[in-house]
DNA sequence: ATAACCATGTAAATGGTTACATGATTAG
DNA sequence: CTAATCATGTAACCATTTACATGGTTAT
């Protein structure tokens, strides 16, 4: 999915400055299945305006009046070409997830690591993933609609599944013991 | 990761061509969690030939007596200065994971999607998870080592969790009925 | 024979990341 | 007053993807 589409999709959501479009995909609802940094929103941003499918709002309609905020920033705004554009763009039918984990990359070859740096990649992950599953659970589901809400529950599954598959495994990986891995008795077991 | 220390990976694994490269990012051991084309993998074997990382032992040992394949088949293999460099380029601290998944994005935006199409994603998405786990499994764990053990039942956990949350919320996404999403009793929730 | 698959590679185009450059605001 | 965060943007570099170009082998 091109960048611009990305931002199409993350003023559907509401309207936004570009670093807040940023932070949508840094720690926002989009965190585990996209990115973008500045340097693809800004010029997707501006793309989007010379084509007439968002608008600046700027500088923002209640900093009109009182507390001024930052001066220069920009909110921007779908318009009605940038909905349509952006329903033809979701007719696709969508590539394979593309994936780059450097961390499960190390960890495959956990016996070339020295021990120190293996543990500290794992923690690293492990803990990456806890804090993930802990913040999307913590968002309110009150008035989400159901796609939202799936992808939400994706992401959790997903980060659970995978840091309760590590806590699992962590002493084989760190080659204390079994020499398979453990399985961390799954309910998905019973349905194949 | 860049495609060469890819590249130098695959090799440890044992003595390959370009094309058997490919495969093992396509489906083989990487299949979850990275990826590379003909378009990185041939450009980059021949930087690592120019650096001497690797060699090339062809036309294949075997091929020279009985059956002969492929004639111009080039079978590489990692040198010993390849094994210092890959061991040197495995001391780095991972950056996150890059996930790019169009078909969550598309599943977001479920309300924004014809109700054929959308059944279309997400039927795809959930085979596709299903036949990876399928795969996995069937893979003998006989000599391997924590390791690469390790991260095959990573991607069964990731693939069987996610499969199963779809079968246990497609009627949500689907929008015939709740809405919170049902959570696929998980022996996690225990442990929190 | 014909399709599917094995096999290698290049070139152009696309797109993304990183580093740079700047400056205001807010909280401690 | 100082650090963190908010805020925007560009340019150079880097990497990947896609399309092209070619041809041998194996199974039906």
């Amino acid at each position: 999915m091109d960048s611009r589409t990305l931002c199409l999709g993350t003023l559907i959501l509401g309207d936004a400055s570009g670093y807040e479009i940023r932070k949508m995909f840094e720690e926002g609802p989009f965190a585990h299945f996209q990115d973008a940094g500045y340097g693809s929103i800004y010029p997707a941003l501006r793309k989007l305006l010379d084509e007439g499918l968002v608008a600046i709002i700027a500088p923002a309609p209640e900093a009109t009046e009182g507390e001024r905020g930052h001066p220069d920033k920009k909110i921007y705004a779908i318009t009605d070409a940038g909905r349509a554009a952006f329903r033809e763009a979701l007719a696709i039918t969508p590539g394979r997830d593309k994936i780059r984990s450097d961390a499960c990359f190390l960890m495959f070859f956990a016996d070339w690591l020295e021990p120190a740096h293996l543990a500290r990649v794992f923690d690293d992950y492990l803990a990456h993933f806890k804090d993930r599953a802990a913040f999307v659970k913590s968002l309110d589901p009150e008035g989400v609609p159901p796609g939202r809400l799936f992808t939400r529950g994706l992401g959790v599954a997903f980060y659970e599944a995978i840091a309760a598959y590590m806590e699992a495994n962590r002493d084989m990986l760190m080659q204390t013991r079994p020499a398979a891995p453990v399985e961390p008795a799954r309910p998905a077991d019973a349905a194949e």
